[in-house]
DNA sequence: TTAGTATTTGCAACCGGTTGCATTATATCC
DNA sequence: GGATATAATGCAACCGGTTGCAAATACTAA
């Protein structure tokens, strides 16, 4: 899903194409890596200086319900987020040293599929954060 | 590890025995639920009302780096804590209707050891919340 | 018991994030 | 192209939690 079938499923849901909007989507798809909503901010405000904070988290929250956005918290005392039509995966996060590994979406079914069967609980892990050490660090 | 131990722990470590501390610790011990900061200041606050909410932050750091307490994070925006000599379990947290499960440890063990065998990342699994739908909202 | 000192505390300012409310602006309908 | 209704924004105040720094105090050793 790139910018223009987000802008696209925006509007068919109702919601309003603000110029604020566009360019805080633009900076979410335009980074490749997992961006915070000060990011994002220092981003827009760059070249629309028009736009609030509070603006930024609304739109990240609103985008993370439409389920366009998924957020991780790494542990670093505020939030990341990550345009879902990146894939979903899991993050190792040391810490000690701060290293984040990626970890693959699967290795996390055993435990949805247990959650499923044993518990009837459907576990909503998207974007998952496990805190520990690493190798060189334990 | 009843609150004797932990003052004998804390005092052979060279950590001050302080009236602020002994309160902050009674309240946890006495709690049999997973008591928030707001909830131990107003506790100690009602007998001992020379006490501060960054003490009782920092009381809580300091206890959670010595492993006497562990932290949870129901997503409530605000963080639960409890005393880890009544054991570690996780939960399912429902986000639809807030009901929370709890979860053996025991159903995460093979999650840890296969982090530990395929990264080599000793995962830090001690109180989990995990979050998601619960039967009834799914 | 007292003096000395390093730890701990209280305070106030700050941080990331949220919210109520008045104002602004987008989409719609004519 | 205007008028209108309603959604979205900006602002300021607030929330839970953290931090730097000066003042207070628990322990140590004499």
């Amino acid at each position: 899903m790139n910018q223009q079938d987000i802008t696209g499923k925006l509007s068919k849901l109702g919601y309003r194409l603000t110029p604020q909007r566009l360019m805080i989507l633009s900076a979410i798809e335009k980074s490749d890596h997992h961006i915070s909503a000060e990011e994002i901010f220092a981003q827009v405000i760059d070249k629309y200086p028009y736009v609030n904070i509070s603006t930024v988290y609304r739109t990240l929250d609103l985008l993370k319900n439409l389920e366009m956005v998924t957020e991780t918290d790494m542990g670093e005392g505020r939030v990341r987020y990550h345009s879902s039509n990146k894939g979903h995966h899991h993050h190792l996060v040391c810490q000690e040293c701060g290293q984040i590994i990626d970890l693959d979406e699967a290795v996390l079914s055993p435990l949805k599929d247990r959650l499923r069967l044993d518990y009837r609980f459907e576990a909503d892990l998207k974007h998952l954060a496990i805190f520990g050490r690493c190798q060189r660090c334990s």
